[in-house]
DNA sequence: AACGTGGGCAACCGCCATGGA
DNA sequence: CTCCATGGCGGTTGCCCACGT
């Protein structure tokens, strides 16, 4: 697989480059007809001369009802300012998080904006005090590390520690969530074996088996089936740490 | 007014994961 | 188990526009 692999699809004679009003309509109004089932045959039966990724791209990133426009706020800027220093460039993992916002908009935003101010922050303060802790201990590198070892499936145990940052809501993350709208949603607890939550007084463990199945506990409830993590308590709470034990 | 340059952003490309045959 | 089709993701490209000279 991979080298030599034929194209996703015959791209002779389709268009490229920018979408004119005209395709927008006609992709929207299929895709509000029949739905999406099949990316790689809807231009075809939609009469667009598009290959089905450019169609499937036009519609997560531009057409879809629930895309939020208009500039970031500065709170969205900051979460994900918090949550790229936690996760990295896993830019759909962060989309997750900002309801209406697509991978694509957050990594633009990232790439010309973000990145900047903070690579700036970063010079101020390393030259006003070197000893100063960031928010995450070690997280961007652990995270990034964890990431790639998990997909050449190494038996390996990696434990991540994330200092809690109080102003981001991190349970977005950990929401054990199927209910998968044109692939926005991701499910980050089910990449991890464990977390474990502490905090000076105590220290909680959750194991990937036991969190779909207490539904005492103080940190998951239950909704329609599906378990999500409940906010975490600020004041209780100062670390969250992820353990991943490689299947 | 014409031209050059840089930033912003939409779209494309190629790789990887996943699921079905 | 293997192969293949498809979807998804992250990196990159290239067009467009604003701004400066």
């Amino acid at each position: 697989m991979g080298r030599g692999r034929a194209p996703c699809c015959e791209k002779v004679g389709l268009n490229k480059g920018s979408w004119t009003p005209a395709e927008d309509m006609r992709l929207m109004a299929y895709i509000q007809k029949y739905g999406h089932g099949n990316w790689r045959a809807l231009p075809k039966q939609a009469g667009l001369l598009r290959c089905g990724k450019s169609c499937r791209l036009r519609w997560i990133n531009y057409l879809r009802p629930d895309i939020k426009r208009g500039n970031f706020s500065r709170e969205e800027e900051d979460t994900i300012i918090k949550l790229h220093s936690l996760l990295g460039n896993k830019w759909s993992k962060i989309a997750s998080c900002l309801p209406g916002r697509t991978d694509n908009e957050i990594k633009n935003v990232w790439n010309t904006h973000l990145k900047k101010r903070v690579s700036h922050k970063e010079e101020k303060s390393s030259s006003s005090s070197s000893s100063e802790q960031s928010n995450v201990k070690n997280g961007n590198v652990k995270l990034d590390n964890q990431f790639g070892e998990s997909r050449k499936g190494s038996q390996e145990k990696i434990e991540i520690e994330i200092e809690f940052e109080p102003s981001v809501d991190m349970s977005c993350m950990l929401i054990n969530d199927n209910d998968d709208i044109d692939g926005v949603h991701s499910n980050f607890a089910e990449d991890f074996d464990k977390v474990v939550v502490s905090s000076s007084s105590s220290t909680n463990s959750y194991s990937s088996s036991n969190y779909n199945t207490n539904q005492e506990d103080p940190l998951w409830s239950i909704m329609d089936e599906e378990y999500y993590p409940l906010m975490l308590d600020d004041d209780d709470h100062e670390k969250i740490i992820i353990i991943q034990q490689k299947h």
